[in-house]
DNA sequence: AAATAGAATGTAAGCGATTACAAAACTAGA
DNA sequence: TCTAGTTTTGTAATCGCTTACATTCTATTT
């Protein structure tokens, strides 16, 4: 060890590779782009080099260079809901295994934020965006569409959108569980849903259940339809007052498992029997179903699924330079015990 | 509208503006970064001109000039927890406030990638590194120190390590929660806890209950500690081993909040009432902790603001060239419906 | 052995910004 | 009015990579 040694840790470039390899920069990044241009000896050479230097590639020089982007972006309501959190992450990795970063953001529900924070995304370089849903200004797609960046909603699929997406048909499943409920029975019945302004899923579900009713002959009284924020405290609000607008309902139909878990305890609370006395549904499936008891019927959606599907999308988009085609995922009823079967 | 408009939408650049403001390119690059080195008449000139053309900043390629990154890596063991997702949306947003961009990875538990996510962290250019805990092979760190990458370790604070730190002193937080269980008179403990192989906080969760049992007088027989996986069911059947091996436990000590929600079924399924004849404390305070019933008493973490501290102390490594400096963050006991005074 | 095609490599011009350094334009003082 | 000093602006090199094009090598054909 000498006195000194100034121990510059500069970044490894592709030129200290070349050099050492005693090659050009172009066979270098060849190695990397393009091998089966290079002789064995050659590739053997650059390899020896860039292990012994410990070299690695700067992406976002590539992508500079290459004017192929090496990010996505995704713009989510929140990370702390395991609906997102799934799909998002099961994106991110299989995004991860082809060398494309996934540049996950959330609204925090505030969707006057989303325009800001696509900006943002396009301008650190994003080559492609997923966005929720099908809800939001038409400025925002414009934007995304003037500046030629593809992209793709997720989470729900609405044929009257002509944006690429990749979701669940909401409307579809949320009137497959009414048909399952009024199988088992049921006609009378309550929704809590979530807030529908500005979120076409909360919209399409509560659509879907009260056309399936309507269809069925029993249309449901507007005042049996409540609207609350994702929290199970003010779900558990909106059961009380459900109950005192008609005490004899047999059933709630519930926008999600959040708030069909908020119900669940509210009515355990009152000393109603679930379901032997009331039967409620839940929506989406997420870990939380399981854990309830007893636990929730609920709509199954395959949110990891969903998440490569448009990772897969999205990447052969930017990289492939193919279109991003819609793709409506499947759904399932899970019968679990929540619901039950009257006279 | 001309027949054959190209409109070929190709990226308008820094040259694209200076050329309609008639300056040079340093001269609009300065209007972003050293406004007032300009006159007055050039800013408004060099506005018109971004305004006009719609011009925004390529944030990579200013990266790549000015050495100075616009992102950081984050990499956590999952999304899906609520403890990581909320301290890692408000890192998030501070600081994309900042225009620099969190990229969050996740390991899925699987601390043996944790090393190539590192890697691929810093392929991408991250420019600083938020790591969970601890516990990891000297390699990571050394790597990371090596690449003169500035980092952090959070949601744990150990005295004994020499990371720069920003998290909580579980061993200290879990020590406060038994003395609060032995002050309401509780001897007969038994534990569920984490998985502590690769987890930290999982371990001195452990290590500060069982010391202060000890150091109390109540050693907790090694058979009464129990650790799962971070699932109910998985907590759920550690209870009835727990009570099988000791039927006269009066209190349960758990590892985190889900593992209390799992216990606290299990406990209700057998008929058991807690608080009355079981106490159940849980950890972490997330929402969960509210929504059961009763609601959980839980040692509170305020996440959101470790997850602030985090960004900053990385901002300032970055961008200010600062070292990063270890922070403790606060705890407190959320008294609340699952731990009951006895005799 | 010369001619030729094909494979392998090298040269150098970008990608879209920043920033030394140099040059030009002001300002004020004598 | 001229000069020195200060502001403003411009020129051009650079960041780490890719890639079109030019060049050199190699192998084949005649």
């Amino acid at each position: 060890m000498g006195v000194g040694e100034p121990k510059k840790s500069a970044r490894v470039t592709l030129l200290d590779v070349a050099t050492a390899a005693r090659v050009s920069t172009a066979t270098v990044s060849r190695y990397f782009n393009n091998r089966d241009a290079l002789r064995p000896e050659t590739i053997i050479q650059v390899e020896q080099a860039i292990n012994a230097l410990g070299y690695y590639p700067d992406l976002n020089a590539r992508a500079l260079a290459s004017r192929r982007p090496s990010t996505l972006g995704a713009i989510i309501p929140t990370t702390e809901n395991a609906i997102f959190a799934e799909g998002v992450e099961s994106m991110q990795s299989w995004l991860m295994a082809r060398d494309i970063m996934l540049m996950t953001v959330s609204t925090r529900y505030q969707s006057e934020v989303e325009f800001e924070q696509v900006r943002r995304l396009v301008a650190h370089g994003v080559g492609g965006l997923m966005l929720i849903g099908n809800a939001r200004p038409e400025e925002t797609i414009e934007f995304i569409r003037t500046h030629n960046i593809p992209f793709c909603t997720a989470w729900s699929f609405q044929s009257e959108s002509d944006n690429p997406q990749i979701g669940f048909n909401n409307f579809a499943a949320a009137y497959k569980m009414g048909e399952r409920i009024i199988q088992a029975g049921h006609t009378a019945i309550g929704v809590i849903g979530g807030i529908t302004q500005h979120n076409d899923r909360a919209t399409d579900r509560i659509r879907g259940i009260s056309q399936c009713f309507s269809d069925h002959g029993f249309p449901i009284p507007e005042d049996l339809i409540i609207e609350t924020p994702y929290q199970p405290e003010e779900s558990a609000t909106a059961l009380d007052e459900l109950l005192t607008r008609n005490p004899n309902l047999t059933v709630i139909f519930c926008g999600n498992d959040v708030l069909a878990a908020g119900a669940l305890h509210r009515a355990q609370d009152r000393g109603i029997d679930v379901p032997r006395q009331l039967s409620i549904t839940g929506f989406d499936d997420i870990a939380l179903a399981k854990i309830l008891q007893p636990q929730l019927t609920t709509v199954h959606l395959p949110h990891r699924f969903m998440g490569e599907m448009a990772a897969q999308a999205l990447y052969d988009a930017v990289i492939n330079n193919e279109p991003v085609k819609s793709l409506e995922m499947p759904f399932s009823i899970r019968d679990r015990g929540t619901l039950a079967v009257i006279n």
